[in-house]
This record gives structure tokens, sequence and C-alpha cells, in this order.
RNA sequence: UGGGCUAUCGCCAAGCGGUAAGGCACAGGACUUUGACUCCUGCACUCGUGGGUUCGAAUCCCGCUAGCCCAG
């Protein structure tokens, strides 16, 4: 009896081609579509021409039957709405910047879903993302970059536990964006040029700032922009319309340009620096997560990444205490942001991450 | 009220008789399964105002207005 097999499809190129793949190695497969925020974006193929507004599940459905697979579609809001959204709220409140993309993998992706699955009677959950899991020597599981660093995407997935792990499949991590596409072509599947999902799913237009104040149904309070010295150089629009590192929006016409380096939640302050002054040469991290890891030790080298679309610097680790350590950067690193993640790798192998608490070590 | 100085894009600022540099900001785009960074493009038919000189002025001259400094 064939393994049964729930993939996670979004209706985009990637998990279609996806369920393909696993229905040809012979798997049972199920396509599920997740729906998890209220308004439904009506994609335009706006490529050739066409102007057909196609919902995600309809084109999720209409691969599902040409492959010949069953689909089913899934209710996940109320988790979404509780591990993602009010999540991404909080944070950005607090000052810092939250990376949704992550807490959704982590919680609707693959918890809530796996969990579903499992009851289903599955024995495996499958996405589309571009990286593949290995069993390491040490019997952990653990998620390896894609073949193709460059679509890459296992710095969001460095949270998922070795359950999680152990059920899932990334049929498409070992091939190259390209190739996926390819395939999806040969096959004849309608989604075969959609352009790849970008931005916030469930911020379309992109304008974050105006999704916080309907969320929370109050405008973020001005506070000052201040210098590193203190001094008051201008208002801010509240807090959480910046980030560490940025430079635009500021509306600061200082004749040179002018950085983001630290939010001060407690004084409602915004400090401004120049760019040297946003880098940082360590960090603390905490919620340590491990993966190829089970542990983290003093003087241990490892790669890590500040960012999704970041190279990585080699680093030390320092000061391990319980769930947070200090790391110490080899060449300092531009805007280590508190909210976001670090993931570390050893020989493209991630071994584990956390969240940034702060970054150490700029000009100052 | 005397004397001096300055008024050029939202901010700073070139220009010194030949037909408006640049930086910052801002806008749009590219990039991107987060926020950023980065990159590309755009951004004063007009130089406080009214006259005059000149083939031609932001650039010279006169008046007015505003701001700044010194003297009261």
């Amino acid at each position: 009896m064939s393994k049964k097999v729930v993939v996670g499809m979004s209706g985009g190129v990637d998990s279609s081609v996806a369920a393909y793949l696993l229905k040809e190695q012979g798997y049972d497969v199920i396509g599920v579509t997740m729906e998890i925020w209220q308004n439904e974006p009506n994609w335009k193929m706006e490529q050739e021409g066409g102007c057909c507004g196609l919902s995600a599940v309809e084109d999720a459905r209409r691969v599902a039957s040409m492959i010949g697979i069953p689909h089913y579609v899934m209710n996940f809001r109320d988790v979404f709405q509780k591990k993602v959204i009010d999540y991404f709220v909080r944070e950005y409140q607090l000052g810092r910047t939250p990376n949704p993309c992550i807490a959704c993998n982590r919680y609707v992706k693959w918890e809530a879903l796996l969990q579903r699955s499992l009851e289903l009677g599955a024995d495996f959950i499958a996405t589309g993302h571009y990286a593949s899991i290995k069993k390491c020597a040490n019997g952990r599981y653990a998620i390896v970059k894609s073949e193709s660093g460059y679509k890459d995407q296992s710095y969001a997935l460095y949270n998922l536990t070795q359950e999680q792990l152990k059920h899932t499949l990334m049929p498409v991590g070992e091939y190259e964006k390209d190739r996926i596409r390819q395939i999806a072509e040969e096959q004849g599947l309608p989604v075969a040029h959609k352009p790849d999902s970008q931005e916030i799913c469930f911020i379309p237009d992109n304008n974050y700032k105006r999704f916080l104040e309907e969320e929370t149904g109050e405008k973020a309070s001005e506070g000052n922009f201040v210098d590193c010295m203190g001094t008051v150089i201008g208002r801010h629009r509240g807090i959480t319309h910046y980030t560490v590192g940025q430079r635009k929006g500021l509306n600061l016409a200082l004749g040179h340009p002018v950085f983001v380096v630290e939010i001060r939640p407690e004084t409602n302050e915004v400090v401004i620096g120049q760019n040297e002054d946003v880098y940082a040469e360590s960090l603390l991290a905490a919620d340590l997560q491990f993966m190829a890891t089970d542990q983290y030790e003093e003087g241990q080298r490892m790669l890590a990444k500040i960012r999704y679309s970041d190279k990585g610097q080699m680093c030390t680790v320092k000061q391990v205490n319980g769930d947070s350590m200090k790391i110490i950067f080899d060449q300092k690193v531009r805007a280590v942001t508190p909210g976001q993640a670090v993931v570390f790798y050893q020989d493209h192998i991630v071994l584990g991450g956390g969240t940034i608490v702060k970054g150490f070590g700029g000009s100052d």
C-alpha cells in the first residue's frame, strides 16, 4: 500500500508541481488548499494578456483534477489569525520586526496542517518549498539548503520541529526554479506562468502600516527621532512604521542619507544614524531552536543568516545561557533587527536558529 | 529707526551676462514567500516681487517686500 501524503496547494507553480511529482513517484496524493485569511486574493493573470481573475482555490482545484488527485479546502483562519496576524501586530507594537512567513510555516502550514493530515490517515504532508530534508548521522532531521541557492527557502523553515520534519516531503527542493516551471509547462498545468508570490500574503497592497491601524483600530502614536547623542532631530509617525536599517520614509532631509539604528518602545523614540552606525559585530538570540544539532557550545563556529536574503556570515558562539546565546561575527553585519530570525548553518545544513533580541557594537 | 547682509525645487546648495549643477527628501519601478537594504527612473520653461539696461539676465541697475546681523 502506497504512502499517503497531503500536499498543501497554494495554487502556485511550486506546490502544483510538488503534487505532480509525488503522484509520479507513486504516492497516494491528496491536495489541500488552506484558507487562511479573509479576503482571498484574486490573482490577475496579467501575463499572456489575459484578464481572467482566478482564485487560489480554483487554480489548485484545476491542477488537482488535471493530475488526478482529490482536492479539499481546509479552513485554518483561526490559527492563522492567532499565530500569524496577532503575532505580527504584537511584534510591531513592541518595536520589533516580525517575520510572518516563518510563523505561518511553523504553526499553520506545519503544525495545523500536519495534525489534520495525520488525523486523515496521512503519512506525510508536502509543500512546494525550495529546500530538502535530510536525516543526519545523529539521527536528527534537518532542512538542507536547496541546490539552487538562489531560491533557497531554508531560512524560513528553521524552526520546524523534529516531529514535523519526520512527516514532511519537499519534492521541488532538488530542482531549480526554471526546471519547475518547465515541468509545469510540459504537463500543461495552467499555473505554469503564474508570477511568484511576494510581499506579505495577507497584505496584498503591501501597505502594512495601514493594515496595522485597521487591525488595532488605532493610529500609531508619534514620537521623536533622536540621534545617537539623544538630540531630537525630528518627529516620527509611530514606532510601527520603522525597522532597523531603514532609510526610506523617514522624511529627514539632512543632506546625507540617514538610517534607523534602533527602536526604543519604552520611550517611543527612533534612533537615527549614519550607515556605519547600523552595523553590529554580535547579537543576542533567544528562543533557540534545534534542528541538525541538539545543542550549541561556546566556541562553536557556524554560518549565520540574519535575514531571508542574506548570504550569511561566519560567527562564533559565546555565552550560551539556556534558551539564549550570544554570537560574534567574523565581520560586522548590517542591520541586525530584533524580532527577525537568525538561522545557523553548517555545510548547507540548518543547525537551528533563534529570534534576534538585540545587536551589539555599531560605531558607538 | 540708522548701517550691513541675504533672498534659486519640500530642505541644503551651485551659479558671477549666454539660456537653472549636485546632495537630501519625495514619487514610481526593479529586486523579494517578512520588514529592510540596494538598483533604475522621475522631480524648478524657472530663480522673493515690480520695473529698467542688454541681441540675451538667476546673474547688472532702481524701487518694494521678507529674513538675519550690528547700532539703539
